[in-house]
RNA sequence: GGAGGGGUGCCCGAGUGGCUAAAGGGGACGGACUGUAAAUCCGUUGGCUUCGCCUACGUUGGUUCGAAUCCAACCCCCUCCA
């Protein structure tokens, strides 16, 4: 691959964002012009995007920031209704249309952080594919779109043909969704001149699928770009604890949390998690990405940080770095862990430590927490509880007026009276 | 429509009448060691008012002192045939 002349692509390329793309060169002029007015998915599946969505906003702000063109976040308030079998082995559940309608606007907040929204020519947009696929006629778009799709060569497609191979069926419903996907990238062509659609790898075939039909359907050559999909250097998937997700949303998933995923990276990622997640340059990413032994905690500290600020701000990402800070290295009590609030009453009455846990959200039973009581994991105030029948009063608030609850070594919450 | 195979815990998968809350593996969580890393080792991995009780092997009934295991009907998946 020979070096990109636009910023666009020698940004993507250079900080590790690019795994396949359907005609480089092409794509590389229209960014140097300025030109790639690019689109990304995002289907309204939960009430918030997760860390696995994140390289393709990531795309979206770099692609306003380098001036290649203008960025649209198309939100699937209409594909979310078929759902997307793609690198799925089951069928995806239906889901609502109020559900769909609520997680849509939950979604849309992040944006804001990266990208630019407006009317001027580079400003993004958001739009909503239900707004054209909602009114569809039926024997219509069969005539005008479903003509185009080939029976044979869906059959081919990856995503068809995992559910085949693996024997898990494929509904007629979800079948359809890359004819629905294809079409998004015709219309947005035709209502806002968009030539490029991104998403990560397991998006190849819907969007060669699109292409091929702006095509056919007589739209300006289209083009596609895919990212990784991203697995942590041991080989699991990306964006999940032990608790769920990694919600981008302040509601899912506190910014501490937030922080301490990006803290706990293992060492041979935190060089390519800084390349992808932050926008810190390249040359001072190499730098942090080579300390070795203990000191790459230096560059995790920064990734935590820099990741954390581009989502959830600068003064949250500082101040749960501070909160880290004081849990883990100075053994103090910091007051920004998430809290959990108890009527001050019920503490007066006595409160079984078991049930605390569970309602804190630490442990999901009574039995998980008995269980993590005999092997020495659950801490009162820092000190293990031996006896599960212990009963927490008001005199086990510290100087801070508060009850520090940890599961293991990196999980706590502070229980405070209200 | 016919013949055969199959549906087991978060996942894979063993189990063909009591010793089965169900082998083994994966994943996950905790502990040890470390650097809030990886690897490794150890422990745990249905719920509860926990020396006991309840729920659980596709669904519903039945046989039996006793069923994931036997029988019947039904639902679903796969393969071959029409």
């Amino acid at each position: 691959m020979t070096q990109p002349k636009s910023d666009f692509l020698a940004i993507l390329t250079d900080r590790g964002f690019i795994h396949q793309s359907s005609d480089f060169e092409a794509i590389d002029a229209l960014a140097a012009k300025g030109g790639l007015t690019t689109y990304t998915g995002y289907d309204c599946t939960a009430p918030s995007l997760h860390v696995g969505h994140l390289m393709t906003i990531m795309m979206l702000h770099w692609l306003q920031h380098s001036g290649g063109g203008r960025p649209i976040a198309l939100m699937g308030g209409g594909t979310t209704q078929v759902g997307d079998p793609s690198g799925k082995d089951e069928t995806r559940q239906l889901r609502s249309i109020e559900e769909i309608d609520a997680n849509k606007q939950a979604l849309k907040g992040v944006f804001a952080r990266l990208l630019r929204f407006g009317e001027g020519a580079t400003d993004a947009r958001m739009v909503d594919n239900a707004d054209w696929l909602a009114p569809l006629n039926y024997i219509a778009f069969l005539r005008d779109v479903g003509r185009h799709f080939s029976v044979n060569r869906m059959l081919s497609m990856d995503s068809v043909k995992l559910r085949l191979e693996r024997e898990q069926e494929l509904s007629f419903i979800e079948f359809n969704y890359m004819l629905l996907q294809s079409y998004d990238f015709v219309e947005l062509n035709r209502r806002f001149g968009c030539v490029a659609q991104m998403g990560g790898s397991d998006q190849w075939g819907n969007i060669v699928m699109g292409i091929d039909l702006g095509r056919r359907m007589g739209t300006p050559q289209l083009f596609g770009v895919t990212c990784p999909l991203l697995t942590t250097a041991s080989g699991a998937k990306m964006g999940k604890t032990a608790s769920g997700a990694v919600w981008l949303n302040e509601a899912q998933l506190s910014t501490y949390d937030y922080w301490q995923y990006w803290r706990n990276s293992e060492d041979a990622d935190v060089g390519r998690f800084l390349k992808l997640f932050t926008t810190l340059p390249v040359d001072e990413i190499a730098r942090l990405a080579a300390l070795g032994g203990a000191e790459i905690n230096e560059a995790k500290k920064v990734l935590a940080t820099e990741a954390t600020a581009l989502i959830r701000g600068r003064d949250a990402a500082e101040k749960a770095a501070e909160t880290a800070r004081l849990t883990f290295e100075t053994g103090t009590l910091a007051a920004d862990l998430p809290t959990y609030p108890v009527p001050a009453r019920d503490l007066d009455a006595g409160l079984g430590v078991l049930g605390v846990f569970v309602s804190a959200g630490l442990v999901a039973s009574n039995g998980e927490a008995r269980r993590q009581i005999k092997g020495g994991g659950l801490k009162v105030n820092d000190s293990p509880i031996t006896d599960e029948k212990a009963m927490l009063t008001t005199k086990d608030l510290t100087a801070d007026g508060v009850i520090k609850l940890s599961l293991g070594k990196k999980r706590h919450v502070l229980l405070r009276p209200a």
